[in-house]
DNA sequence: ATCCTTATGGAGTGGTCGCTTCAAAATACG
DNA sequence: CGTATTTTGAAGCGACCACTCCATAAGGAT
């Protein structure tokens, strides 16, 4: 019983996505959110409060829609063991940093990287996201220790070296590297996951 | 024959790195350099031109005096082989991004990540540093190669992932991580560099 | 058709941005 | 001392920032 919204919200949070995804939240301005979206910046306010809560609801729109079919792969075995698991991981991952026609790298890395005050909900969020990354595939490969695997360094620094790579990987995609090139990278860094060979 | 600086280029320039390798290049105004140099903005304009140009001498302080004696590893042969190498490199590079008193991370990788149009001089420097890690890193393991070492992948793609690698550590030491933590992936990550074990 | 609720566009808030202008100040040289 | 040269502080430039106010538009309910 009241006037309609002139866009949908996940529309909305769609276009503010892809901006600050390509640009980081700092230089994306609500002048620039105001033109994608095609609403005047009340209607913005309106709609999520502030500027922050925006960013805050289209990186939880970015792990929903684009980063959890990759990341679910850490949650269910394959049964291939811990080789097979990350250089899937590694790949999906590479894939969603390399598609043409979307932003290069990974939002949550780059769009938050620098510019979002520590102590807000916007800054909460991508950390969220990082520290269960990083959980989650600790936990995997104390699976993997457990079910017999040898692996070639403890669960926890195993957990790391997969991280730190995918941020390497991020950055690396946001300055052009080839999709190709850092697959091979991914198999490499597979490869190094389990002991002997 | 004229009026003398009142605070000397390098001490200038070590104080306007400090705050661009702390906060990026982006979020550290000109306001903020003018205080922390202890000088006006004229002054500022007066020596260095532009805010690029001044971000661009303060990386290439950042080089000479924080980066290459972590760098030039990679141009000596120390003899010990590929993973020495490696884990030297990284090690060294670890204990830089993770020194208390100073910014965490590494000021080419962080300060510049975003906020720089790729057009300008600035830009071109830290593109020009990244590359040419990768480009030392590649030669010196074709020179590995040629000596007989037996590399786990082509020498190309371990520069690739011997500079992804750092990256992560970078951003990750921005994140807190440990210096030990780091250091427990970075000896993983050397001696995945050679082929058995 | 009238009322109620919510979304909308447009104008405008104070603040900060990178950068400039300019007269005064500080030195070396005659 | 005077003069040439360069740096300095202070004030200010237009542009943009995140954000707000408000009258109006657009619906459903009655």
């Amino acid at each position: 019983m009241a006037r309609p919204r002139s866009i949908s919200k996940e529309d909305s949070l769609e276009r503010a996505l892809l901006l600050f995804w390509e640009r980081g939240f700092d230089r994306t301005s609500i002048a620039d959110l105001s033109e994608a979206i095609g609403v005047g910046p009340s209607s913005i306010y309106n709609s999520f409060g502030s500027k922050e809560e925006l960013f805050r609801e289209a990186i939880g729109r970015y792990v929903a829609t684009y980063a959890d079919p990759a990341l679910k792969t850490i949650g269910m075995d394959s049964g291939e063991g811990p080789v097979a698991l990350v250089r899937d991981l590694m790949n999906k991952l590479i894939k969603l940093y390399t598609t043409k026609g979307q932003p290069s790298g990974c939002a949550i890395f780059e769009a938050g990287g620098a510019g979002l005050p520590s102590t807000s909900s916007a800054c909460s969020i991508t950390n969220e996201v990082k520290g269960s990354l990083q959980g989650a595939l600790r936990k995997r490969f104390e699976a993997y220790s457990r079910a017999g695997e040898e692996l070639s360094a403890s669960p926890k620094t195993l957990a790391l070296f997969v991280v730190g790579t995918l941020r390497g990987f991020s950055q690396l995609a946001c300055d052009g590297a080839t999709r190709a090139d850092l697959m091979k990278v991914a198999e490499h860094a597979a490869q190094s996951c389990v002991a002997g060979r």
